[in-house]
DNA sequence: GCAGAAAGCTGAAACGTTTTGTGAAAGCTG
DNA sequence: CAGCTTTCACAAAACGTTTCAGCTTTCTGC
């Protein structure tokens, strides 16, 4: 492999000259220019990135740090941040935590002693330990993203989930449901107690009583899910409805029921937040409150690529927050209840209408 | 950032000796290794992965370059390459490449520059002038996978396209169907080529006639798919079954059809090469010849990790093939058709029976 | 007690860049 | 043409490691 020795041999210049020419970091001739870059494309020259990344002390290589590949969430903001960021002349490492905190952490420091110019995180800790700890490494430029930590000073784009499951919710409450449960995700993670805080919120303001037994805990994984879902369904009461924490929570709860041979929606109801690919060909269609993956993504390495230039120069932008409305998306998955009272009954056509 | 100088002050000895201890690479006594970790403690060391990479001339990093990260087949590569590469102490940049050959051959480059240690490569070209510019750049260890590039001398570990092709049509064929569509990848590529050969190869076994017009061109992606099976269906001689050359190109057609207001299977069927990821939610349930996918890019790795450990010791593997077969999952997606004869209507229920 | 070997440690070089300070040559002004 | 400024190129240092050759010191065998 050719190096900035041998063009400089070639051209008949110093090596500094070499550099300032590639760079435009100082002045050159129009000729001696022309003269080193013919040397370059002569002897086939690219810059060795590590000795660069050496000497600037960072290199261009952006991590991000996700929960879980395997959801098709996780591999969207892959894909967008990859996308951006090869055309901004970076390239990612790709992470996986698998939802566990120590290997978030020891991924992290993998990152940091690779100097990567900036970070894209997933986190998938919760409360002051995890916290101490983020802080005590010092992490490059870093945007969180989908899973906010409360107290983390760091930007953060993500969804409003409280709203994401007030709208399944109170979709499910209008169509006569009272006994639904919730799968949720990992204890204590922001995405999954508001999530929940939500639904607790929306039964109570229909006087639905929340039944704490009806809400089982998962951790954001289909095959959590789908083995939670069978002791739910075993039961004399079971509910009419299950509502997942995420779009592959939905995903197991579904097939566990269709597997125990109950009918969706006709013996119960599914919801779940945030859609999957090809989720219009999943029958019956999961209605859900989806996420602009898409968009979040591009914000996330938007501000991060900024975060980089800025940093740069030393200046400082105050951690900001975006969070992102979920739009509705009403599937075949969830059928009305006959409920006893007639007043229930009236208000659901109507309603149900406006929600469509 | 501590650096192994301030290590070496710490403790009181040079930094030669810290990067003994650290390596082992040197003989050090038991007295001087409890103080040099001690200092390495104390000061919270890190070796830097970036000084580290320069001097031995290569990264702790392994590139994977896939066509496409949001087919769910491509995203399974990628969780299992990371995980083993992270167990080996390695990390994964990963690299999109959305089918483009350019693209490739550029995220190559900057692989190349990274000095990264080794390369799980999806190939997306073919032909001579591939092959040459692949054989220009001079590559770290390389494993291929999915795309065969015959002539390549590389590793490659993929699935018998042939057998999986095969076994589809032959399933359509004793259902009764004849007129048979395919919708193929990107024309030239290993993949679509072997597929689409192996399709013929049925029909012509089948004495059942080879309809060019009944081969469109895909690109192996869902909505190039969608795209290319409304005219299939427009016609009034369309076919009664489609073949997807992969799994999002089978959904792709089917999403098409069913959106166009037929039904399937009754008004056609659809079958697909490799499966999708909760491929059982869909329905109708998409018949597919799947791949191992785990099992391809779990030796991909290992054959990497080899290659790599070998190429350190100037030693050298003649270039590996393992191919893998197909497994038949049968979902609903495939019907019998009536047909005119009476003999292929009897050996109908027979030999389906073997299949399913 | 002495030559030689082994053990344990160190200084310095090298990897391939970027950057800074320096100085020579060239251009301008009066 | 003297004096000044600007332009252009360069040598050398630095980034943080690993490794090699060499230097002490200690051990071994006779």
């Amino acid at each position: 492999m050719a190096n900035i020795r041998d063009v400089a041999k070639k051209a008949g210049v110093s090596i500094a000259t070499v550099s300032a020419t590639l760079n435009d970091s100082a002045v050159v001739s129009e000729k001696t220019r022309q003269r080193v870059w013919a040397a370059v494309n002569a002897v086939g020259y690219a810059p060795n990135a590590i000795a660069r990344s050496l000497r600037l002390g960072k290199s261009r290589l952006i991590g991000v740090v996700i929960a879980d590949i395997g959801n098709p969430f996780c591999s969207s903001i892959v894909r967008v941040v990859e996308q951006v960021a090869i055309a901004a002349g970076y390239s990612i490492i790709v992470c996986n935590t698998d939802e566990d905190e120590a290997r978030e952490l020891a991924v992290l420091d993998q990152l940091i002693v690779q100097h990567v110019a900036g970070i894209i995180l997933t986190p998938v800790g919760c409360g002051g330990d995890y916290i101490g700890a983020l802080e005590a490494r010092n992490l490059p430029p870093t945007v969180t993203v989908d899973q906010k930590v409360p107290g983390l000073a760091r930007d953060f784009v993500g969804v409003d989930n409280r709203a994401a499951a007030r709208m399944l919710t109170d979709y499910l409450l209008r169509l006569g449901h009272r006994r639904i449960a919730m799968i949720t995700g990992r204890a204590g993670t922001w995405t999954s107690e508001e999530r929940l805080a939500a639904f607790i919120d929306a039964l109570d303001d229909a006087d639905a009583r929340f039944d704490p037994s009806l809400c089982v805990p998962g951790n954001f994984r289909g095959d959590v899910a789908y083995k939670a879902t069978i002791p739910l369904m075993a039961r004399a009461d079971r509910p009419t409805a299950i509502i997942g924490v995420n779009n592959v929570t939905a995903l197991g709860a579904l097939q566990a029921i269709l597997d125990l041979g109950f009918r969706c929606p006709t013996d119960v109801s599914v919801a779940g937040i945030d859609d999957v690919p090809w989720g219009g060909l999943v029958r019956p269609r999961v209605t859900t409150a989806a996420q602009p993956v898409e968009e979040i993504a591009g914000v996330a390495i938007a501000w991060l690529l900024e975060r980089i230039a800025v940093d740069a120069g030393s200046d400082t932008i105050a951690p900001r927050t975006q969070i992102f409305a979920p739009e509705m998306i009403v599937g075949g998955s969830c059928a009305p209840i006959a409920v006893p009272e007639k007043v229930a009954d009236r208000t659901l056509t109507r309603t149900d209408a406006t929600v469509l």
